[in-house]
DNA sequence: TATGAATGAGAATTCATTCAT
DNA sequence: TATGAATGAATTCTCATTCAT
């Protein structure tokens, strides 16, 4: 009836939504998934409840789109980084970057000040111990990077430059790091430089700590 | 009178509240601090939910007091797991094993079935990320275990085993991958395979992945 | 602008009020009044949630519409029924066969299916007893049939082919029956054999189920 | 550790059940199930909302409960009524006095207040047509009175005081009289004389209204 | 007329904590 | 000390109705 009614209501759709998971991160990352209620989205969307359950049939359900935004930020941003990245340690750097980046940044509130979103990944995670559906996705986004950085070392070893290794084992090590890192980071921010724990992480990785290299 | 010596009431007060945090602990296990109720650690424990407040103030109080009593069980394990220990990759793999044993040890509930309690872990992790208090603890006990570390590794160097490296970030850097794989080993555990994992991150620190050692 | 006569608009509106009562009729049959929302009416319809709006000012007023739909298409099928029938018994079982074949009708819903509407009695009733309203129309529906009745049953005793006898107590004996039955075919619908129920019915209150009729 | 220390909890918990539930009688007979909120029944009861909770799981467990509660008075009555009724009519009297007596009781509110509780029977009823669990002691109900009946009639035609007749489809419809009675009681009571009604059902039950018995 | 997104006043239920015994 | 019944504030979710387009 309307010209272009139907796009239209599709993005105003979108926009809601958006609103509404917006509303929730900056909530999420204050005071976590137990202790947002769905009074503070309501507040901090501007929206009214009755409007939240239009758009999301559980507080849950909003986790779990919010847990997917995430997930495809953080893709996003890794593909990016990765565009012109050729040698292993210029494509690790970029997940590795990529991967610091979403998880350290910022969103911004009702009142126009900026949120530490760092907190989101300690509550998916924590989400992904206790519910089987989140899990999965957990496990997906796991699988994927895990192929990624495998692939990388699998090159690696096979152009020489890597002596033969454990790849799965080495990859799930290196992931762990990232992931220790992150939470350490939750707990003690001044205690963790990220690029410099990186810089490290790699340059013992390539090359270990031992004094006398194992060639004699 | 004398039955009721202060001896008596202390241990007898010991005891009670040891079944309250073991009941605590096989609940926190199985559901996580949020869906644990009190009403689960009543039943759990045999006592009343009057006497559970007769010995702890409130939820959380149990919740920290479990905490703290994880953390000793920890300590006493690395303590005894170091016993004779001299060289440096023996007692950095005691400690690495201590805490393993700890994570993935069982607590018996109260009909005697095992209860694999590597989600404590979880808990405390996140409470600490929610909770100043118990985010006071952790940082003492990272403290801790941080210290033995970084005196193992400045030991190395200065013994000429290891080379000069940033020994703060190593430290971050492998205590990061290890509570990295306790949250991956919570999420797929068929995945993480610890001695196997330890062995690698171990080889890979000391002689790192690089096919030609940086000799020539 | 001819085609916009009054009429035509009229019929437009009767339509839509159709429209929406058939589908209430469904959803009522189906859930009954309070597990029916104004949702259902909605997508069982076809037209928006404002439209139904614009036809009837609220949920009990769709309610309220549909009884006297029903009461009407009742009056009619009764009417129907009697059309030619003489004796007092052809009569009587004309009303109850019309009561019958109303209140077991099937409706067909938007996707095609029959739907058993007998469950609307109930509906009809339970809020008679709560509304004064529906109450109101209830009560004339029933004066009019027992007006009806006693006529029926006066004429027979005119003639002398039924004994004296209290005309309203009878006749509120014999529509308790009907209602009685109609109830307990929605709890038992097998236990209820309606023909053969009315059978029985009109043949002992004829005649009485005494073995020796008072004839000595 | 108290004398008669369980046979006390018994008591006082079935007082307090017993206080739930007379409450929510008067609320049921004043505003149906539906219209009747947790609130007006803790309003009632004088006790608080946790508490109800604590006897009763949900609203509709009251409700189940009270319609054991109902139909063990009902059954209690009729029992009490049919000592020493020997004649057939006698007995049937005794159960359909029993039923009218039950259906017809008050209940006393909060305030002293005399409340008519007629209305639960078709609260009960009404929800025994929606819900599963409520319909099969219905039935069962009914079930037991038929048995009692038609053993009844059974013995008045074995004892040549009743003409053959088929005694299920009888009862059936005298049940459905007595039902349909205390509905159209619920809608109109001034025009249901419950004594006259039944006399004059058992009267014309046994005579008939035919003029001229069917003797020649 | 027709739409359907938005609303917000309720509703049922939960559960940590208290306190009289 | 020990008990466990009682509490009530807090929470999630619902749904009839409105209203801007």
């Amino acid at each position: 009836m309307h010209p272009d009614s139907k796009d239209e209501r599709n993005s105003k759709t979108e926009e809601r939504r958006n609103q509404i998971l917006d509303a929730a991160t900056v909530c999420l990352a204050r005071k976590g998934y137990y202790e947002t209620k769905m009074d503070d989205i309501v507040a901090e969307s501007g929206l009214s409840k009755g409007t939240l359950y239009l758009y999301f049939k559980s507080k849950k359900e909003i986790f779990v789109a919010l847990s997917e935004c995430f997930t495809e930020t953080l893709n996003a941003r890794i593909e990016a980084n990765l565009e012109g990245k050729t040698t292993l340690i210029e494509r690790m750097r970029a997940m590795a970057d990529g991967y610091v980046q979403t998880t350290s940044s910022t969103a911004t509130d009702a009142s126009g000040n900026a949120v530490n979103i760092s907190r989101l990944t300690a509550e998916f995670w924590q989400q992904a111990v206790v519910d089987p559906e989140i899990r999965a996705r957990f496990i997906e986004a796991y699988r994927f990077y895990t192929k990624m950085g495998e692939d990388l070392i699998k090159a690696a070893v096979a152009s020489g430059e890597f002596r033969e290794v454990d790849i799965p084992t080495l990859m799930l090590v290196v992931m762990a790091a990232f992931d220790g890192l992150t939470w350490r980071w939750l707990l003690t921010p001044e205690e963790v430089d990220w690029p410099h724990a990186i810089d490290l992480l790699f340059e013992v990785l390539l090359n270990g700590v031992r004094a006398i290299p194992n060639s004699g």
